[in-house]
DNA sequence: TTGTGTGAAAGCTTTCACAGCA
DNA sequence: TGCTGTGAAAGCTTTCACACAA
């Protein structure tokens, strides 16, 4: 009894949700997460039978908010030491990151900045230090950092995302709309806006489609 | 037959992927995209016979690259005046998309900014107008936007969505680490990098776990 | 009565294996 | 010999329905 993928990314952002809540005591039920996720309250029920966590965590009120998302965390291997990340590329987008205030209670932690532009380290202030990229090699490693968002010009980021790989970090987020080709072992994830838009724009097709299909059906009758 | 979902976000991306190709005339294996995507041929083979193209897209030597990727465009209905998009809210993250360059070429169009800080819209420069967030209402069915880049501060990012639903939007790229609700019909896509980084986490405990399983159970044998 | 927990069924998606074509 | 195309099998995930607990 593995965690299936898809049970796994929901109990992530489930954690987070539930790391949001104004009370961490108030019970919350899977029909509550229903109404707050869109996702179907049985789906629910059935990833947090997945986890293979105790009954400490529900009651017939519901799930215990602040004990079920240390459970997640606990399960998917969420520590804090294992979760240190870097920016990599101060431009306009990367830069934002500097000021991104959302990583306080969250299980990830920025703690260093790089870029290729030693006037840009200098000039740019963020709460942990920045670096120029050549020190990539030295500092992934000393920090232990595992996560790296890449935020690099498009021409710079296939030999980028490779030397990242060479340097320890498991695990990049893509900002660039280059799709990347790395070792087995570093996981990516892509989030271009064209993408994205690519998505919405793929889903609404099929819907309309769809929706078309089904009116044709039931006109035949 | 209709196009499941994850075939349908594959093409997109593909699609993407073939119109940033050199030669367009030269021809592509599915083999060869296999190893630009990591998705296996058979996969991608599936895919795009899913599409119900016909056979002047592929010869015996791979595909087209620039009949498929116009196959895909308009068996998923991307047509140019259908992807217009705005950004919303223009912080440090949001004025980052006024300089990107990636959206020529792509099926979709940036043709409004919106900020609630009237200055701001006016120091700002951009190749598209900028308005005060009043003026939603008024200039998104105006222009036949579409798409919403969402980029405001989090306190504000679910107000901003269900007035943004209201004045048409039918899709929203929603770069808040907030979860929104929003009426059927519209189409959410997440891209906060907590959540990014959070599936790459749980996808990476899964490996190890699974991983671990393994060993355990060769070592049983 | 209102909620979770969970085998079993249903529904999708991916993988396989091989036919067919240049 | 290289490739695509595609029914059929395998493998996952979601949904259902109902048992069970407070």
């Amino acid at each position: 009894m593995g965690i299936p993928k898809p049970t796994a990314e929901r109990l992530a952002r489930l954690a987070q949700l539930l790391e949001q809540r104004s009370d961490p005591e108030a019970p919350v039920s899977s029909a509550e997460i229903e109404y707050l996720t869109g996702w179907p309250s049985h789906t629910i029920r059935k990833d947090v039978s997945a986890l293979g966590a105790g009954p400490e965590i529900s009651t017939s009120t519901g799930y215990h908010p602040q004990r079920l998302s240390q459970a997640i965390r606990s399960v998917l291997g969420f520590t804090v030491e294992d979760h240190n990340c870097c920016v990599v590329g101060l431009g306009r987008l990367g830069s934002a990151f500097l000021e991104y205030t959302g990583f306080n209670g969250s299980p990830f932690t920025l703690c260093a900045g790089f870029d290729s532009n030693v006037n840009r380290v200098e000039i740019l202030k963020a709460d942990f230090p920045l670096y120029p990229a050549f020190k990539m090699k030295e500092i992934i490693p000393r920090l232990g950092i595992r996560y790296a968002i890449l935020c690099v010009p498009p021409d710079q980021a296939r030999q980028t995302a490779l030397r990242l790989a060479e340097f320890g970090i498991v695990g990049i987020v893509n900002f660039t709309p280059v799709m990347l080709s790395v070792p087995p072992g570093v996981e990516i994830e892509q989030v271009s806006i064209l993408d994205a838009l690519g998505a919405l724009a793929a889903r609404r097709a099929i819907h309309e489609r769809n929706d078309a299909r089904e009116a044709s059906i039931r006109s035949e009758k």
